[in-house]
DNA sequence: GCGACAG
DNA sequence: ATCTTGTCGC
């Protein structure tokens, strides 16, 4: 499959000229309600680091049947360095070839990083998000930006990230008594939508089955 | 100037 | 992210 991508940029800059592309694409970044009758396929996307070396996995879930119907691993080297806020530059090179190997686009992408709760609001689930024109949210397991406050301990609570006075994602309860993921748009999606969707898809692991599945493949190389 | 800092 | 055994608790 070829993907075609919106707002295409390089990839091979410097970190000014990243941060600079960053604000360039934040304001193309749309909250919109998920058409969740028309979902039926969503998948998780993530890339593990192994010496100099990147690897991008996806699971892609029949939401319906809860079946993995797609996968794909896709490696390379490591193109960019980790710098806080800049994630995008490091792993989305190597998601994109990922991407090609599927049957089709899934519904919706589920990242394991920040969307919209991002220093400039444009972090990877933004950037997916906005290049391929998909719905997208992010489920981290850390806090790149913003504070919040307690939250219940069932599964399903969940409390705002605040950012600057703005609420840029959800800390959300997946499971009882376990630490909360954080939640934040990517494009095309609203922030409860896309807390509703990992609540519902989190029914064995802190992680929802889509990322949960993606980490595994990522790390071990195979289900 | 001193911390914080997705993966 | 990655290096890694056992251990505490529901």
């Amino acid at each position: 499959m070829t993907l075609d991508l919106h707002h295409a940029h390089p990839w091979d800059v410097t970190p000014k000229e990243a941060v600079q592309i960053q604000r360039d694409l934040a304001p193309l970044v749309r909250e919109e309600p998920l058409a969740f009758d028309a979902v039926r396929t969503v998948a998780g996307l993530d890339v593990s680091v192994r010496d100099d070396r990147v690897r991008a996995a996806i699971v892609v879930l029949d939401v319906r049947e809860m079946a993995v119907v797609d996968q794909a691993i896709w490696e390379g080297p490591t193109p960019f360095p980790y710098v806080p806020g800049l994630l995008s530059f490091r792993e989305v090179p190597a998601i994109l070839p990922a991407l090609e190997q599927l049957g089709a686009l899934p519904d919706v992408l589920m990242l394991d990083a920040q969307g919209y709760a991002h220093p400039r609001r444009f972090g990877l689930a933004c950037h997916l998000g906005v290049l391929l024109e998909r719905p997208a949210f992010g489920v981290a397991k850390s806090i790149l930006v913003g504070k919040h406050g307690p939250l219940a301990e069932k599964k399903g609570s969940g409390t705002e990230l605040i950012h600057n006075d703005e609420t840029v994602g959800m800390a959300v309860r997946t499971r009882e008594n376990v630490k909360p993921v954080y939640v934040s748009v990517g494009h095309r999606v609203t922030l409860r939508d896309a807390c509703l969707l990992t609540v519902r898809l989190a029914t064995k692991y802190k992680l929802p089955m889509p990322t949960h599945l993606a980490h595994r493949l990522s790390y071990r190389g195979e289900l």
